[in-house]
Order: structure tokens, then C-alpha cells, then sequence
DNA sequence: CGGGTTGGGAGAGCAGTGCTCTCGTTCGAG
DNA sequence: CTCGAACGAGAGCACTGCTCTCCCAACCCG
């Protein structure tokens, strides 16, 4: 697709691409709080109600940057993942668990308005769905290549559990046992909880040193989800 | 302290209360975002510029309020510890872990106040502190309880990470062994993020039935910190 | 009791915001 | 070539946080 396109059509894409990045810079500068249409529009020299041509509110405007964060941020994780081989899961777990963690901190701010706090009332359109799994669907890859070829040790769950944990693996981790199903997903969120406290302040005077607690963490949360140290699969 | 006061003395403290009662109505309608020294103003029959006697800024109301809530929350997490015996600590953590959480899905504005993504450029100032810190301390000391009648299990750390958990131990849990230092802050973090993946929406479509999910979690998060079913004491 | 001090409310005003509407212009498909 | 759609400019509305000035009433002290 994407054919030669008249000049305006051409012209209509760049401008957008403008926008977004104006947009971006500001939301990296000052925040998405901040974000102001008419600073962007006079960035750009034209004029505000120019900039609705291009997207009909501010939140679509953020709704687009959430979008491409996500993105982003998924694009990190997948390209930190290929970078180990398969035969090693836990290392592979940390590779994109460390990818996260860098580059939430490289940009706090659109972190902040990926995983923070959404805006009351606010539900992220269906749009943003896909782009938002990429990271949890490289970490259950890892999980799943582990699984296959050696085996995974978490413990069983309590009866409780036991009907929603095969419900939600069946759904998005398909041959997986549940209690790594649902490992996974609890992992999933702890990982968020580590990087959030950091990237948010809550561990100012509490951990100084970041680099080696995170990993430490990290691999602990592996453990959890069964990714043991030795064996992963001798025979890859 | 406390003493008689006059009228107008009394008049402030009222109206301030006023203020802040106003206020935490719209945070809780709307959300911070939404929080409009204008609108509390009006609602309560004043003008917007009266309310500047009260707040400097619309920060410092912002401010009240997250001290307010971090107490909040922290009186529940300790009404819920102290309903549990202390010989049973891995039933007081899971108990006060699910204060915690109940007290988000009732406060998810409030929650997402103070542990959502702060104002970039706003740094907490250091009278939130103490408020903030209560959550932590109960974590810390069922955990201490639990170590000095019976002892803890939690695997070894990381010659990189030694220094650094002993450090933080030392200052605020002094005592404990640094492995269970480190655990506990990890923890703390890691039920922030089960909370948060919740409150924020990112469980939707993935956990549907949470109660029982977060609860095994919550469990499985004080293994972490070496909190164990069984004999917790023997001998209180 | 009386006068000065001060705390606090009212109002106007400034600069900024998101968003709407109207009015020309210009591009491009039929 | 023409006519409709896309687009930019500008004015304007309702709202925001915040400041400044004015003025009254409560308070403290002599």
C-alpha cells in the first residue's frame, strides 16, 4: 500500500507526523499534564484550530501518543529478547525485564501516561489493545520456549484459583500449565510495581543503589513464574 | 494545644475543613485532573480568590489531600493488621495486603493520587513523609514479629546487591537479615503493581475474577519475604 | 471603651486553556 | 474545468489558576 499519493495526502501525513512529534516533545519535557494544543499549534507556527483538522480533541491526541509509547516500549522488549539465545529463558526474562525498566526511565513521562494513571472516565479505545500486549506477549514467548523444552516448577494453585487461572492461560497462553499462567500474569504486574515505584519516587531514600536490587527482583519474579537458573534445556 | 480559640480561629480550621471536604468530593467525582479551585470555591459559596487564604496554590490543596490519604490508607492497613493475631503473620500480611487493595477500589482517585504518576516537576514535600510511611512499617513489622518468633527462610542475595540491602536494612528495618530487607521493599513494590495493574485497567479482559487471584498472589509475595504457613511460632 | 492592626471576603482582571464556528482559499477528483 | 471537499486563519465562548486592590469586621492592646 501507501501508493504515490497527491501532494495533499502527502502533506496531510507529515503534518500529522509533526504534530506528534511536537506533541511528544513536550509531553517528554513537561509532562502529559501540560500538554497544551495551542503550544504545539504555535510550535508548528500555524493555529490552534488548524491543529483540529488533525485530530478532533486533545484526547485523541494522547490517545495517538499512548499508542506510539506502547510501541515503543514493545519494540524495546522484542529487540532486547532477540538478543539472547532461546536456549537461555532466564537470561532472556532479564534481558526484557531490564529493556522495560530502561526505558521507562528514559521516558518517564510517556510511561507515566501508559501505565500511570489514567484520566477518570478515560478508557483506552480498543485501538491502543495491540500495541499494549506486546510486551507481556514477548514475556509469555519466553515463558512458553522454557516450557517446552524444559519444563517449568511453580506450585499449584489453591482450588480458588484453579478455574479462573485455566480460563485466563487458555485465553492468552494457550498450552501452558495455569499455575504459570497465572504466575505470569502476577508476574507481569509485579514487574510494573518495581519499575513504578522507581520511576515515581517511592523509593527515593529507600533504595539508592537501583541497578542491582531491579535485578535481583527480576529474577526472582522468573523464579516465581518457574524460570530456574541451571537446566533450561540442555538440548536446545 | 487545642486550646479555646476564637471565632475566628475556629472559623478557619472549620472552613479549611470545609475546603478539603469539598475538595476530596471532586477528586473522588472526578479525579485530580478535574479538581477545580474554582468549582470547590463556588460549590461552597465563596469566591475563588477567598479560597487563596486557605491554599497558597492549587498544589497545596493537592498536597492536603494526599496527606490526608496516605493516612487514610495507612489507618486501614493497621485496623486490619491488628483484627489478626500476631502469631499468625502470614494471615495478618495477606489481611493487611487486602486492606490495602480494598481500600484502592473504594479510593481509586485517592490511590491513583498518591501512588498514579505524580506531576512531573512536583516533588513531594517531606510532610507527606511520615503519612506515606505507614503502609510500610506494618509490612515491616509483621515481618519483624514473624523473624524474632520463628524465622524466616528467603534464599541468599546476590554478592553485588549485599552492601546495598544491607544498607537499607539497616535503615528501615533494623534487625531483620538484609536477604529479608530487600525482599520486603521488592514486595512492597510488587503489590503496588497487583493493585495498580487493577485500579488502572489493565487486568481488564485478562483477570476477571480478581479477588482470589490477588489473594494467592498476595500469598505467594509473603513466601517471598520468607513469611511461611505453617509454624509461625508455636509459642507466642 | 476606643483605635490601630490584621485576617478574610468580594470583585475585577490577566494570561492561558480546549473547543466551536465562520469565512475565504486552494487542491484535486469527476 | 468545475464544483465539492479539505484546509488555514481568526474571532469568540466558557473555563482555568492566580494576583491585586478594596473594604469590612474581628481582634488585641492601651
Amino acid at each position: 500500500m501507501s501508493t504515490v499519493k497527491g501532494a495533499r495526502a502527502r502533506a496531510r501525513t507529515e503534518i500529522t507526523a509533526a504534530i506528534k512529534d511536537e506533541a511528544r516533545r513536550q509531553l517528554a519535557k513537561e509532562g502529559a499534564a501540560k500538554l497544551s494544543l495551542r503550544a504545539v499549534a504555535r510550535e508548528l507556527g500555524m493555529v490552534s484550530s488548524a491543529l483540529y483538522r488533525y485530530f478532533p480533541s486533545r484526547d485523541d491526541l494522547l490517545t495517538a501518543l499512548i499508542i506510539d509509547a506502547y510501541d515503543s516500549l514493545g519494540a524495546a522488549a522484542e529487540s532486547a529478547q532477540e538478543e539472547v539465545a532461546v536456549a537461555e529463558p532466564l537470561a532472556r526474562w532479564t534481558a526484557v525485564c531490564e529493556a522495560v525498566r530502561g526505558w521507562a526511565l528514559a521516558h518517564p513521562h510517556e510511561y507515566a501516561l501508559i501505565y500511570g494513571s489514567p484520566v477518570p472516565g478515560y478508557t483506552a479505545p480498543q485501538t491502543t489493545v495491540p500495541a499494549a500486549a506486546r510486551v507481556g506477549l514477548v514475556l509469555i514467548g519466553i515463558v512458553r520456549d522454557a516450557h517446552e523444552h524444559g519444563g517449568l516448577t511453580v506450585p499449584p494453585l489453591p482450588a480458588e484459583l484453579l478455574g479462573e487461572a485455566e480460563r485466563m492461560t487458555a485465553e492468552l497462553a494457550p498450552g501452558l500449565p495455569p499455575e504459570v499462567g497465572a504466575a505470569l500474569v502476577a508476574a507481569w504486574a509485579q514487574l510494573y510495581g518495581l519499575v513504578g515505584f522507581e520511576l515515581f519516587g517511592q523509593f527515593n531514600r529507600v533504595v539508592e543503589d537501583r541497578e542491582p536490587f531491579f535485578r535481583h527482583a527480576v529474577v526472582r519474579l522468573a523464579h516465581g513464574v518457574g524460570l530456574r537458573p541451571g537446566l533450561p534445556g540442555e538440548r536446545a
